[in-house]
DNA sequence: TTGAAAGCGCTAACAT
DNA sequence: ATGTTAGCGCTTTCAA
């Protein structure tokens, strides 16, 4: 019962409250039959006098003669608020240009609704292709997404990885740089609570999700596909030693060799920074041998683009007297000449997947199990890879 | 003067404060010639139970003896505070292993170090390399980052400004989908006093700042080119009639044709969504005209790819029997095979420089007039528009 | 040099 | 169905 003086018979036990008029609480008095409303303060006068001020809750509840917390719970469909008030408020909250302010609602709330991703860079296609696809899902349940770029340097990854934490978001989507060899630090977050989620380059922690592409598979059918098209002499080259995908195509690679008992030449695993230079290093050395390769497979379609340009340069036939493949599928595949030979991973697929985990585990959270995903890649044959004569012989 | 009782002679004017030992504030008693401390809340104990609990300035007030005000400045290294206590305080914000809560920092603050960027979509290195030049200027400057994609939707456009506002972001940097043909919201926002920034694809609003490339200055550069190379008849895709790019772009192309008394042909003028469909049917209309056309200057690089993979497929050779040139720089125009002519507008530089033009703003909050930035950009003249016989005559 | 108190705008627990 | 109160973690007066 609202504590209210009726201004004709001073009484306050008779006062009962009549809805709204002109978006005011109105007051009714059984004893006098007197309808009235109290005079708060005015709406335009209130909008304090400073440039960028922004209406409030407490302001519309203080225009309307109600409290803020009715307003708050009006704005927001609250069960217990009737539908009047509700109506009204939302009445008000329109004409006085209300807009809620995010940053105190979330620290109300602690949690901010927004994720962080640390993508290595944006130099090609492919991790913005990923991180358009965590954006994708992440604006459809209304999260927003602060990105940061490591630039593949470790120092940079472990900064912004603070600062987003100090920043409180909800989680944090993880695909390391290729200079990052200690991955301990992950776990120490893990230990405070906070959602990770690792994609595509991942660290070994089993503490966090992770979402990453059928490397090992992946590097299988790219390499059995070169045992296809007659090739008997497959240099890799391959990103830094400490990423997850170096090792896993690695592997891929060598259990096909293996398997169809052929020579592991040590010569032919090459390891490098993805730098165009360090890449033309390689392409060089191998040309130098008494016995060059017949194909090289490249961690990525970048490196690939990198390698043919360059046999370009030193005249070898692309794929005739080498054959280039690439892992990945960067757009940039398709265009160039001859046109890219490589493994679809999906980039923007790895992409929502991993904000999909991230979602599920914020959800129940519940200290669930980590879960680790794969996502399904294909084998694209274009022309890169296709052996003349093989060619004519089918 | 602290308030505290000496534990032997229980006066308190004869409290001085001496120091800190073993990180708690160390008081001596003048009479007593004592030296003690007070017991406060143990620092371990007091981490609250809950999981995620972080430590707070006031965790380490308390554990130290001293006031939340004061560990808050010390921290900060504000000047009032003595270097003693500074370093005492950091020492145990360590210990503690104490991070700042940015978001009560900033709500505190009333701002927030993050800026939001509306881009079109992310499906090229185009955009997103304007973000990479934003994000590098930003992280410098320790701003954050949310990113939004539009799509290229209106809609999602006006959706996202409005979320990011409501998130009281400290500047907006938008980049216009091609949808937008209503731009009078942002002078709605800029009323209330929000940083904008356009960038790219402008607004017609003259209370924003822009950065644009030299759209018209390009266009005339690109089509001064074609016409020395022979071209008599070009054709120009355009994007949407809204866009500012389109326009100037268009005016750049018509005012050389003028200057060499050019008949201008407006069936060889095409508008098109940026959509591969709207750009082959362009293109096929072209190819049935009586007298086709010997040249294309489309509106981006990534349209001139289309074009030139349609022209391929119908059997076009290009440039001999149609030049085609791109506009802006894209990764992609490298790679194909012709490789692409364009003008390089410098995407990268771009976002930088818009981001500087918003920190320059923000700085001095003065109610400065709007600027415009443009970027200087070059002809980048490849394969694609290099018509035979001129090549031979040079 | 330090501390106490108020406040940023919102939400939730607890009345009524 | 609505209001009261307290509190999120930090910063900033203002007072001492």
């Amino acid at each position: 019962m609202p504590r209210v003086k009726c201004p004709k018979c001073s009484k306050v036990e008779t006062v009962l409250k009549s809805g709204f008029i002109r978006q005011k609480q109105r007051y009714y008095c059984k004893e006098c039959n007197y309808n009235f409303t109290l005079n708060h303060e005015n709406r335009k006068a209130k909008n304090k006098t400073r440039k960028n001020y922004q209406t409030t809750i407490l302001d519309i509840g203080k225009a309307m003669g109600i409290s803020a917390t009715t307003v708050s719970r009006a704005l927001r469909d609250h069960p217990d608020i009737s539908a009047v008030t509700i109506k009204a408020v939302k009445q008000v909250a329109l004409e006085m240009e209300y807009r809620p302010n995010l940053m105190a609602r979330n620290f109300a709330n602690k949690q901010t609704q927004t994720i962080g991703v640390i993508i290595p860079d944006l130099e090609s296609t492919f991790f913005s292709s990923m991180l358009g696809g965590i954006q994708k899902v992440a604006s459809k349940f209304g999260f927003k997404v602060i990105i940061c770029l490591s630039n593949e340097d470790y120092e940079t990854e472990i900064e912004n990885v603070q600062v987003l934490i100090d920043s409180r978001v909800d989680g944090l989507l993880i695909c390391h740089s290729a200079t990052t060899t200690a991955f301990d630090y992950i776990d120490n977050y893990c230990k405070k609570g906070i959602s990770i989620v690792n994609f595509y380059r991942i660290s070994p922690s089993n503490k966090i999700s992770k979402v990453l592409a059928k490397n090992t598979e992946g590097a299988e059918k790219i390499t059995e596909h070169l045992l296809d098209q007659g090739c008997k002499k497959i240099g890799i080259i391959l990103g830094p030693k400490s990423l997850s995908i170096t090792e896993e195509r690695l592997l891929g690679y060598l259990n096909i060799l293996k398997k169809n008992k052929m020579d592991i030449d040590k010569e032919l695993i090459a390891y490098t920074d993805y730098s165009s230079t360090s890449i033309n290093a390689v392409v060089d050395d191998w040309l130098n041998l008494n016995e060059r390769p017949d194909a090289i497979f490249c961690i990525s379609d970048r490196s690939a683009i990198f390698a043919i340009k360059h046999l370009k340069k030193r005249k070898v036939k692309v794929p005739d007297e080498i054959a280039v493949v690439g892992f990945g599928n960067d757009l940039m595949g398709e265009l160039i000449e001859p046109s890219l030979t490589t493994y679809n991973i999906q980039t923007s697929k790895i992409g929502e997947t991993t904000m999909q985990l991230f979602l599920q585990e914020y959800k129940n959270d519940s200290d669930n199990e980590t879960q680790i995903q794969t996502i399904d890649g294909e084998l694209l044959i274009r022309e890169s890879s296709i052996k003349k004569k093989r060619k004519q012989s089918k």
